[in-house]
DNA sequence: AACGAATTTTAATGTTGTCTTCATTTGGCT
DNA sequence: AGCCAAATGAAGACAACATTAAAATTCGTT
């Protein structure tokens, strides 16, 4: 599961990822509207945190032209406290829920899984890739039917590679996402659990689906390839 | 597409460059204020990261000399977390967007190409010439539908000769956008890459798309050729 | 708390593909 | 023809990726 955390304060917005992240989220990260428009254009997620006070556009803004991006993804609104006036226009301009801050981590967790409980009546969580299938639920992944077991990072970077069918991700990205640190270039770990996951997932199978893009990083493959 | 980074700590302009690379951008590094406008003034770019705190010359007296060199490149100016007092001023001088350190790739290449995206109003994704296809997006090159596979400096070539359509680009005008600084002068690289390209886009098609002019360089034609 | 097993990470080595140079051939132009 | 620019092919240097093993860490169990 996926999830866009929009917020300037980086105390804040690292709090809430660590703890979204121990409950398995992925989470991405933009400290202001503008490049977390970019973000919503660019990915798919199943959920947005925006807080309303951000330098440059303001929140309201922001959540307007989301809306104009993408008009499903559930959004959930963190305001301060007195700014309670500003709730029902937040509510019309399409905020899912709302939060004042300061908040306890349990009950955004709370929040977030309502939101994405509600959202899931209608919505797959299920991903597949030609044989292979991730069920996002149970975390699960079978191949041809086979369960194959993965640990927590070989799920993690599978669901990161898998959520993004056809594109090619960079190892700086994959490291960001999954292992979530930065500015540490001497390391081949991404390299190491990519041979991990080809050898649960590929290894046994005649059609390979981890494509490596020399000089790029790695790709699932969703068409058949030469 | 070249970017030229400002940036004293070797760290951080090391991941900043590996990232930025793996997206296929053309990565100069500079490490103080007086050779970062020395690259920004023998070169072009079509973007620039410069960091505030630098030793010697101030980030500050950089960018408004850089604006005096070249008042068109956008400037993304990354800045320690407490110094929002200067941000106003930053903005002023001549920045077209900013970052607080500590900050994710992720984010710092959603604003690279939103600033890339913003400068170039007729700059669309897809770049297509007879029946050649770039797009910009996915870095993925069809010819008739059939998808080509390039290597980075290929893709590289290829870019900027079909964002140059019909225009004749000169060796020298090729090295300085497609490779970074650092090269030597006696080398006929551009040559070697053309053939490379041409066996990939152009032996297997009826009609050639590069065209060699003699004396002056290559270039791609637009209109139906003799 | 101590042990062992499983997972994660680092490190070293082997392999492959790309980049670059260089020498040679081809072909246009005067 | 003779000159010069461009095309071509191939080889070596180099960087990126693959692979393996071993070290370090985590986690559950006794």
């Amino acid at each position: 599961m996926r999830i866009l955390v929009v917020e300037d304060e980086e105390k804040v917005s690292r709090f809430v990822a660590r703890g979204l992240e121990a409950e398995r989220f992925a989470v991405d990260k933009a400290a202001d509207g503008v490049s977390g428009l970019e973000f919503a254009t660019l990915y798919e997620y199943d959920l947005i945190i925006l807080d309303l006070l951000l330098p440059g556009l303001s929140g309201t803004e922001t959540l307007r032209r989301l809306r104009e991006v993408n008009a499903h993804v559930p959004v959930l609104v963190l305001t301060a406290r007195d700014a309670i006036a500003d709730k029902v226009e937040n509510l019309e301009a399409g905020a899912d829920d709302y939060l004042t801050k300061p908040f306890a981590f349990a009950e955004l967790l709370a929040r977030v899984k309502a939101l994405l409980r509600r959202g899931a009546v209608n919505r797959s969580n299920v991903i597949r890739v030609a044989d292979l299938e991730l069920d996002r639920l149970s975390q699960t992944v079978r191949r041809g039917g086979n369960r194959i077991e993965l640990t927590a990072k070989e799920y993690a970077l599978l669901e990161y590679l898998m959520a993004n069918v056809g594109r090619v991700l960079s190892r700086t990205m994959i490291i960001e996402h999954v292992w979530d640190q930065s500015f540490d270039s001497v390391t081949n770990i991404v390299d190491v659990y990519v041979r991990h996951l080809r050898n649960k997932i590929d290894e046994p199978f005649e059609r390979k689906l981890i494509r490596t893009v020399r000089g790029v990083g790695y790709s699932m493959c969703d068409e058949t390839q030469t």
